[in-house]
RNA sequence: GGUCCCGUCGUCUAGGGGUCUAGGACGCCGGCCUCUCAAGCCGGAAACGCCAGUUCAAAUCUGGUCGGGACUGCCA
């Protein structure tokens, strides 16, 4: 059997994190098997979804690196299907099962239907229970399917075993709106049995849904998938992950500066792992190693700090000149302006040092702004640190008279001019050198002070230091 | 309330009767390195929700209990 998978999102939105990585598990899953991965765009919802959205959501999957294989040309994307391109497919369909019994129209008004569900909550019971086919026929309004009371409905999850859900408990649920679009259950289904989606894996949310897809499959005659309902994300609270908790959107994270193979790589191990003892590891090898019958039964916290760590894995791995070039336009909207030819083949040789230590692409443009501007101020606390303490003025002074005297300018001149100075004074290397570096970067923390001051070139390196000595009066 | 799902360090997980004095990763703490910050290296604290039962033996099986979650729409 030929495996065939699909991510059908709602164009309501922007995707959702948990959405790409339900999205990652279908798309493992069908690499791993050789199978199809199927896009479907589940816009029934007439009123909510947007074309905006729809290509925002399918940006993101690439951007993921999640391609999908089949479908018709949409929105400017190849290989999606649309929901909204075969309304006429569930509406013929849903009438058919009015014809042949399986459903029925049904014209009560939502306060009848609020009078059964209040009926059954207080005695306890499932609105089931009493959402019923009514004694009066009707030949218009929503049709709902007409749930058969005998015997239990069973599947089989490849995550969570076998499950079972009493008939008695599942309403006759709307399958066709009195508009006459369909609802997500309808829709769903018969675009499951059509594209012959073999797998259906999706969130856990969806799992009390499950045994009223499998009635209405056995209505339309259809062929059972095989299903896997996969664990929730909370946010670090526990609670289902929200906007509260901060950035819910994929395409945050993107702008945010998280590379794409990190972002696959943390959504990955986020409820499945490749041996437990493995955290990074590239899409070949999760393709090699995924099976849906793996991934965890419980849900997973969505942790921003795993996040950046993962980031800053990926960005050291980076090769050194994708890194600088990635990083320029953050610097150069750092600086408001573009880098000249000199400043960027500047910034690239010092790019590395950066890369060590950034695990987000923005702020490494911030590391680097020294180089190209000169600050308005002084960190605040860097300066109240460093720059209050006896001898400081000297220091830069001793600074100014090596640098001076210097008649190469590389980093390795550098510092073993400026190592003299700690050996003269008498003093530690970090308490000599930390004032230099307030002076020239304008704060304690920066790349390291040699390749710094190399980068920066004589002349404002010395004026700087002559800054600093101004304003310490 | 009802139905269903889930329960190993704070978090993500490995583990599926003995090899578990429970392993790895993030985070945290300490140390080394060191011009700062990172990175790197070394070390540390940190978990089988609880109670029964089965068994020579249970994190692993069973029951109960407690806790968390999802669903309960003409949203998906």
């Amino acid at each position: 059997m030929t495996v065939r998978v699909r991510m059908a999102p709602s164009p309501t939105g922007f995707l959702h994190v948990g959405t790409a990585r339900a999205a990652l598990y279908n798309w493992l899953y069908a690499r791993h098997t050789g199978g199809t991965f199927i896009v479907r765009i589940d816009d029934t919802d007439l009123e909510r979804s947007t074309r905006e959205y729809e290509e925002e959501i399918l940006g993101s999957f690439r951007w993921l690196g999640l391609d999908w294989d089949e479908g018709v040309e949409v929105g400017g994307f190849h290989g999606t299907y649309r929901q909204s391109d075969r309304l006429d497919r569930y509406a013929e369909l849903a009438m058919g099962l009015v014809e042949s019994g399986h459903a029925y129209y049904d014209d009560r008004s939502t306060d009848e239907l609020e009078a059964l569900r209040q009926r059954a909550q207080k005695e306890g019971k499932h609105p089931g229970h009493y959402i019923r086919r009514p004694d009066r026929e009707a030949d218009s309004g929503v049709i709902r399917l007409s749930v058969p009371q005998d015997g239990v409905v069973e599947f089989g999850d490849v995550i969570r075993g076998d499950l079972s859900f009493s008939p008695a408990d599942i309403d006759d649920f709307v399958i066709l709106r009195s508009n006459g679009t369909p609802t997500y259950h309808l829709a769903s289904t018969v675009d499951d049995i059509d594209f012959e989606i073999t797998h259906v894996a999706r969130g856990e949310d969806l799992l009390p849904s499950t045994p009223k897809h499998i009635l209405l499959i056995r209505a339309l005659e259809g062929t059972e998938p095989i299903y896997a309902h996969l664990p929730l994300l909370f946010g670090p609270d526990g609670k289902k992950l929200s906007k509260r908790h901060g950035a819910t959107a994929l395409s945050e994270y993107r702008e945010a500066g998280y590379l794409a193979d990190a972002m696959f790589n943390y959504l990955a191990i986020l409820g499945w792992s490749p041996d437990g003892a493995t955290t990074i590891f590239s899409r070949e090898e999760a393709v090699a190693k995924f099976d849906l019958a793996n991934v965890s039964r419980n849900p997973a916290a969505f942790d921003p700090e795993k996040l950046a760590w993962m980031n800053g894995e990926y960005i050291r791995a980076m090769d050194a000149v994708v890194f600088a070039e990635e990083v320029r336009p953050h610097v150069e909207s750092a600086i408001g302006r573009q880098l000249t030819e000199e400043e960027w083949t500047t910034f690239a040789e010092i790019a590395p040092l950066v890369q060590e230590r950034t695990k987000l692409l923005p702020e490494a443009g911030g590391q680097v702004t020294f180089l190209f501007q000169d600050f308005d101020s002084y960190d605040q606390t860097s300066w109240d640190k460093v720059m209050t303490k006896d001898g400081v003025a000297d220091l830069l002074d001793e600074g100014s008279a090596v640098l001076t005297s210097l008649h190469d300018w590389d980093s390795a001149t550098i510092e073993d001019s400026l190592r003299t100075i700690p050996e003269k004074l008498g003093i530690g290397a970090g308490k000599a050198f930390q004032p230099l570096r307030v002076a020239v970067t304008g704060s304690s923390v920066s790349p390291p002070l040699f390749e710094s001051i190399a980068a920066l070139g004589r002349e404002r390196t010395l004026q700087r230091l002559e800054r600093a000595r101004r304003e310490l009066g």
